[in-house]
DNA sequence: TATGAATGAGTCTTCATTCAT
DNA sequence: TATGAATGAAGACTCATTCAT
């Protein structure tokens, strides 16, 4: 026990450290490169191989770090999830309550088309499979209720005994993901998008100003 | 290539009168056997051979009838869609302006309901290979368009200058399948679906009013 | 017995004499379809489907004037032979002793030529499949044995006590051949083919004079 | 169609020089294996899997080192070339003015034929593909251009001035070419080969020398 | 005789995963 | 730990030929 120890302490660790420094840049690299594969050509296009090469990795080492191909999409799903957050939160905790209801959901709307046009590729197929697969359904959800807790906090403080206040931010969320969704992703000409979007705001700002 | 498109145009039967109904049933037997096999497994892991065996006949005959396998797929959704479409047009052609408005959507957002519940499989698989087959997204966004329309048709005789009449009704739209595709297929425990659907119908009712 | 002589007499023959007029007239459309394909698309690009929908035939009947698709092929590439035969045998039937050899020569190289351009691709096929097939190579050697046998007779009025006159035709058909083929087929912008002409010409003229 | 051609750079093995070795030998047995398959059963009905199965690889493996089937027969007929060529460049590399022209046209017909013996169905096989197929055409097109080439070399330190020199070559080739096709591959047994050989000598013999 | 729908074995090719080195 | 060559099952599609009508 005690040599096992000290080799830990005296041989390994120093080895190790710099080696596990390098393994969480090899698994960051390999999600990284999947990321960017799925977003060029979808997930059923890109290959394993592909995303060890342009991780720079070997096909082998992959799954020392991920168990199969899926559980690396769901990884770097995960990490997509963490950035298109980011500035929503950051957005959501200065909420204040005097602050204007309907100025907050336009900042929101932008952070939300903006998010879509940049994440494109992998939100369809974030879309794609969360249909048809359990996990990344799960995940999915769960991003969502992250969001949608947020955005519950903040309005806790304005309209604390708004009834149904849970189901309403949802369909609130709902709407504006519609919109950015449409929007973005399958125009249509006979649609007037800015028209729209106002509609959008005014049917959400009724149904939280009651 | 040329002889490729050649050939389908030649080889597609030419279906005479009295083979005809054979032949319509057999292709009818093959769009079913997907429908079914997609339902269980999804379109992915349901190959040509096993949809054949379903229908009951051979592998070759099945390219008789279809260009490919997506062929397939797109006939049974087309069919799949007018299942669902004709008890709506129904209903929204029985549109009279002396109806209440939320009679009416209520009736309307029970057939949705009951609609993703009857195709909860293959709906899910339709709005997986929507976001990543530009084919289907068509189908789909077709689809869409004449449910819009339909609708439009009926609000039009009552609210006829109603301002983004299509723009609302769009949001109409994607409310009602939000709520279906959410309390339907992944419900949430923590979500109370009849508040939910009030909801819904309180943003509407209060869109299509003003 | 008598009664189905009778038979013969009476009935079959009547009906069946058209039919057998038919009978060859629709046999005689496959074989013309059969070389349409061919030299549209390449033997192995041509299903016997395309062959019997292009003959204005079922399927099936093929199968009762061909034992194969081969079979069809054979007929095609022999009446093929025939038409390519044709205006050769003319030209050498009318071979004279005081007739100048090489006026001659030219003439019979124009045919060549002509014919290369005229079958371009059914002349190829032929080529691929001779090469491969010992029924269509036995075929095309029939072929060049007739052609040469009928040089020859022109010939020996002419130079009867000519030595190894047998080689020397048959080299003055591949000669020929081969200098057709390359100039119509594949032509080489590095070769003149006048030039080469020319000395095709010259060779023989020296072959055959000694 | 991007993704593919990238994916052929990209899937294509990265040869390491310690892997190299091995990497080559089996490339060469799947070559070999194809050749000998292709000599027995012929290119259309060796299958992908039988070259595998022959090569004692697996059927994936193959596409690591061909871009598809043909590649395979592509680099097999390349290395068939390379082969037959070896002789022929050895014996007119050591051409010198002094040399009997006739005695060493001996030697090259002598060299012609042993190469037809000993590549009879391979050689077969690449007269049928290169008449279909123009990548094959234009390896066996070049293959000619490489020999004629050498053959000029040879020929212009000895009659520079010889006109038409290039279609005199062209017609040699081709003439040596055919007299061993027929002689070696389809003999008539109303041929006697041996004075067509002397025809044919006499034939080039009289060209080259004016 | 005639039809043409139907057959189904056979083909090439792909790719997640493993394992010898 | 790392490599990347190797595996091999699986899948979409073709087509000469047959056979029920």
């Amino acid at each position: 026990m005690k040599s096992e120890s000290e080799k830990d302490k005296d041989t390994r660790p120093q080895i190790r450290e710099p080696q596990q420094k390098r393994a969480i840049e090899k698994k960051e690299k390999i999600i990284q490169a999947c990321m960017e594969l799925v977003s060029e050509k979808g997930y059923r296009s890109t290959t394993t191989v592909d995303i060890a090469k342009k991780a720079g990795v070997s096909t082998g080492i992959v799954y020392s770090y991920f168990k199969d191909k899926k559980d690396i999409l769901l990884s770097a799903l995960y990490q997509l999830f963490d950035q298109m957050c980011d500035p929503l939160f950051e957005l959501l905790s200065s909420y204040d309550n005097n602050d204007d209801l309907i100025a907050k959901l336009d900042r929101l709307m932008d952070l939300f088309e903006e998010s879509h046009l940049k994440y494109k590729k992998p939100h369809q197929e974030l879309v794609s499979l969360s249909a048809v697969d359990s996990d990344i359904a799960a995940m999915t959800k769960a991003f969502e209720k992250r969001i949608i807790g947020k955005c519950m906090e903040a309005l806790e403080q304005r309209a604390p005994a708004l009834p149904n206040l849970k189901e309403k931010v949802h369909l609130t969320y709902h709407l504006v993901e519609t919109y950015c969704h449409e929007s973005t992703l399958y125009p249509d000409p006979d649609i007037d998008y800015s028209a729209m979007r106002s509609e959008v705001m005014n049917c959400i700002a009724r149904m939280l100003n009651q």
